[in-house]
This record gives C-alpha cells, structure tokens and sequence, in this order.
RNA sequence: GCCGCCUUAGCUCAGUUGGUUAGAGCGCUAGAAUGUGGAUCUAGAGGUCCCCUGUUCAAUUCAGGGAGGCGGUACCA
C-alpha cells in the first residue's frame, strides 16, 4: 500500500530576524516606550511621525549600479518603477520631512519619534531586522549646547528606564579630533582612513591589544576567521593608541583644556594643527563643562576619542550610550552586545535636499535592542499581567446565561476586566482549569443551588493556591475548597453590588 | 559575506559501531472524579529523526550538496 500522501502545505515559519511579540513582550515596550517619551516631552520636543516607506534616493540609498537597491535595506518597485524602499532609520525620514517643509517649520525645530525600522543584514544577539527606535533631534540648532542637551538627555532616558548611573556611560566625541590627528601622523589615503577609524571603534570590544591588531597586519577572531588590518607602521599606531589613552577635561571654566596634549605639542608636526581640531576639542571640553555643571559627572558623559559612530553622515560630535555591565542571552553565554543608543550632528543631511546648510543634532535608542538586554538581566518588568475575572457557566439555560454575563458585564462596567467562559461548559473543572491557566485572580461561581438561595460563590484562586499548598488528597482539596466564600446577592438591579465589593476588594489584596 | 557549532515528539534532550516496533522528562487529551484549579494514579494522541542526491541488501545513522538556528567576525545609516 502506498503511502498516504500528505497534502503540500507550507510551513509556518518566520523570516530570520523577525518575530512574532507576545503580550507581555508588548506591554513591556509599551511601558518603556512611555518612560522614554515623559523625559524627551520634559525636555520639550514634540511627536512627529513618518511613513514607513520612502523613495529610495530621499534614505540616500540610491545605487545606480544594481538592478534592486537592497544593500541594506528592503526594497521594492511601485507601479510607476520607481524604487521605495522601508525606513532603515528614522534620522532620514525627518531630514526629508524638515526639507519639504522647510518654509513652514520654526527653527529650531525639537521633535522627537517612535516606531519600527527595518534592515536587510544578518541578525545577531539583539539585533533584528525589524526593531524599535526612538529618537529626538533639534534641527536648527548649531550650538554645543544643543548637543549637550542630547547627551544629557540620553542620561536621563537610560535613568528613567531603571538602568542606574554606572550601568550605563554616554561616551562623546568629535570626528574632527580623529580626523586631524590622522592628518597628522600621516595617515591620509581615504580607505585607509576609514580602515583606521573602524579599528579604533572596536576599542571597547577588542581592548588595546585587538585595535593595534586591526591598525596594524590584522586580527583572527576565535573562530578562526581573519580581518585584514590598516597596516600603519608601528610609530603611527603607538601615536594613535596614545591619543586614545588621553582625556580631557576642565578645571576652571572654559579654555583650560588640562591632560589633552595637541598634536604639535606631542612632537608628531612641525607647524600649526589645523584649526578645526582646536575647535573640536574645545568644543568637547565646552560640552564635558556643561554636563558636569549640570550634575552628569565625566565618568557618566564621557569624552573617549574611540567613539566613531556612522562613518557616513555624522560631521562632528557623536555620541553613544552603552550598558556597563555584562549581557548574557537565555542559554547563559556572555554575548558582544554593542551600544543601546547613539547620535551625533549631521549638519549635512537637510541640505542633501535643500542645499542650504542646516545644523542638526540628535540621537536615537535601540528600544527593541535595549529591552532585549534588559530581559536577559531581568531588568524588565515581564510579570504577567493578572488575568480576567472568570463567570464560570454552570447551566445552559438562556436565563442562566443571561445572568452570568450581566455579572461580567457589572464587573466591566466598574473597569475590572471580565469575561463568561466561552469554551465548552460540558467539564465544570475545565473552567477553573482555565482561570488557573490565565492567571485570574478570581472565579465566580452560581448553580441551580446558589441561585435558589440567591448567592454566588466567590473563589479566589490567588488565596487558594496559597491554602492548599499543604492540601494532598484529593478529597479534602474538593471538600475544603480553598480561597472559596459566598456572597449574598441582593434584589432587583442593584443585586451585584455587593459582589462587585468582593470582587474589588479581592483584587486589591492579591 | 566569511568562520565555527548545531538541527530527533508541542518544548528540553537521549539514542542508533548502518538492521525489523526511535525513547525519556515536561506539556497536551481523556479517565479515576458528570459541581470545584493543585498533587496523585491510569490510559492515549503526537515523528518525513531538517531537505535533496549518492553509497549500501538496508540510511535517522555514512558521504556530498542545500536550508534553517545559534554564536563569532565583516559591514552597519
């Protein structure tokens, strides 16, 4: 006999990297996202939202070259072919809506917004290629002070959240700083360059000992694969190392840069620094002033000349936050988890469109990836949320029925959440089964018997579970009926109100 | 993209030096117990042993290829 041919169904199954969210995992974004919205509202910036499509060339993904734009990002063509493309963040999609209503928007111009954006790449511990942002940017806003703010901000979010000051540090710097010192040592072919300020990224991840790998011949990682290095002499990476080991930092008001040497003063040029590097580091020493002044210590806002960011776009100050403290994921292995949130100033991204020069600054943070870390730590509230109050249905009869969802609906009515049972009534057990499974804090009982009395029986299942906890046969369980007590009903409409007490009371205590 | 590990029941995992009927725990369903959650006992359902090709009398097991998962690394707006 032939096998009983199954018939060819797909199979359930989710692309990599996205997934499905279940309703504590909901309310727990829900309840940050909240957190993070009180602080940025506090801080005076307002909501703004954008679609999740744009043209493609608008997010300056714009590749000529390739048939289907979708390095990176999630494409696909509309009837007239052109390509649009899902949001791959949302700094870009604000950029395009200040520079379409550039004439309607007062400078400086403090929004902030929320929501999902998508990237095309391979996911990795808290990394997905749906995921959660939110960000706040002040476009208009050229001074220091404005990045300060961020910084400041970003602190205060990360507090808010309940990640306390220590377990979490905003690392700042300034591009022009990296950029002139390489100048200066004489690293000035453009991908090499690139190649650099990528290994000086991986500080935090490789420790010194992994970044002169990377400056230098290249690093294997523990699997055996190999990242070719910058190849810079040994005299430039000892000069970089030597740059990232130096702070900064302010004793007495502006214009006293103290442990910071220039490149001059360290011997590696001849002749002036290039004025933007001066600049840049008073400009860090500006905003390290700032946040102390304000109660963010420089070990909470921190200058590190190895904080790089998006090589792309970011034109100077760029800032990151970072966790502190060890991630491991729910099989117990220490994960690379990288920053929860960053930004920077990118004077150049409106006048893509516009062409005028508009000063912007702004950060975001990796809400879908902040909560993946927190959950691993326990961090995150993920208690279940008490289930509904359960109408148990004992008879069948179309009265009775309409009785018990007067209950509910009373219940209801005084915001307790309520439901009738809805499955099949045949298994009297089966309903308290259910309550049990859906955490419900009370069961609501009424057969041919209370109703002839005009009762009901109220359990409460928290104080049961707790009672019979020393309870072991099954006789006496059924006979004690733990966290069980009736009601009297009373008469005409107002019969429920002393259940509805109970029932209030009941979830007060539990 | 590259490197490593992994894939057997709904879940966590045993196991087969290539052999007939592939197991456990948990979970699920039913019963003991038709008006009482848990514990207990009994029974039951549930499998393309990731997929394809090859070697073989015989492949879940071996070989090659592929897919998926996890981790590392690269890239990252």
């Amino acid at each position: 006999m032939a096998k009983k041919q199954k018939p060819n169904r797909p199979k359930a199954r989710l692309p990599r990297g996205f997934g499905d969210r279940q309703s504590a995992e909901i309310r727990a974004t829900n309840q940050m996202v909240e957190k993070i919205r009180e602080v940025y509202e506090r801080y005076g910036f307002d909501p703004i939202e954008t679609p999740f499509l744009e043209f493609t060339d608008a997010m300056g993904k714009f590749l000529p070259d390739t048939d289907r734009p979708n390095a990176g990002v999630f494409s696909l063509q509309d009837e007239d072919d052109q390509w649009m493309s899902l949001r791959y963040d949302l700094t870009a999609p604000l950029a395009r809506h200040v520079a379409q209503n550039f004439n309607q928007i007062q400078m400086p111009y403090r929004t902030y917004r929320q929501g999902w954006v998508f990237r095309n790449e391979k996911p990795g511990p808290g990394r997905f290629r749906q995921f959660m942002q939110f960000d706040a940017d002040s476009v208009g806003a050229p001074g220091v002070q404005a990045d300060a703010e961020m910084c400041m901000m970003m602190a205060d979010t990360m507090e808010a959240l309940g990640i306390k000051r220590g377990d979490y540090v905003i690392r700042v710097n300034n591009r022009k700083v990296l950029d002139g010192v390489l100048e200066a040592i004489g690293v000035t072919d453009e991908a090499q360059k690139l190649t650099v300020l990528r290994a000086i990224d991986k500080l935090d991840k490789f420790g010194v000992e992994g970044v002169k790998l990377l400056l230098g011949a290249g690093r294997e990682d523990e699997s055996g694969d190999r990242t070719e290095g910058a190849g810079l002499d040994e005299g430039q990476v000892l000069k970089i190392l030597a740059l990232l080991a130096m702070t900064i930092s302010f004793k007495s008001g502006p214009g006293t840069i103290q442990t910071w040497k220039t490149p001059k003063e360290l011997g590696w040029i001849e002749g002036d620094e290039e004025e933007s590097v001066s600049n840049a580091l008073y400009q860090l020493a500006t905003l390290q002033s700032y946040c102390k002044d304000n109660g963010y210590p420089s070990d909470c806002i921190k200058i590190d000349f190895s904080c790089v960011r998006g090589l792309e776009y970011y034109t100077g100050m760029v800032y990151e936050a970072e966790l502190t403290f060890d991630v491991t994921n729910e099989k117990g292995q220490k994960v690379q988890f990288g920053s929860v949130g960053g930004g920077g100033r990118y004077d150049g991204l409106v006048s893509r469109f516009t062409g005028q020069p508009v000063p912007a600054t702004g950060f975001s943070i990796g809400v879908s990836r902040l909560m993946t870390a927190l959950t691993n730590l326990g961090k995150l509230d993920d208690a279940e949320m008490p289930g509904p109050v359960v109408v148990c249905v004992m008879d069948k009869d179309v009265e009775s029925l309409a009785e018990y969802q007067k209950m509910v609906q009373e219940l209801r009515d005084v915001g307790i959440r309520a439901e009738m049972y809805q499955g099949n009534p045949k298994n009297f057990g089966k309903q308290l089964q259910y309550a049990d499974k859906r955490n419900s804090p009370a069961a609501i009982i009424q057969g041919s018997d209370e109703r002839a009395r005009k009762v009901v029986q109220i359990k409460d299942l928290v104080a049961g579970k707790k009672a019979a906890a020393a309870i072991k046969d099954n006789e006496t369980w059924k006979a004690e009926r733990p966290g069980q007590f009736e009601v009297a009903l009373g008469e005409g409409k107002s019969r429920f109100v002393k259940l509805i007490e109970e029932i209030k009371k009941l979830i007060k205590v539990n």
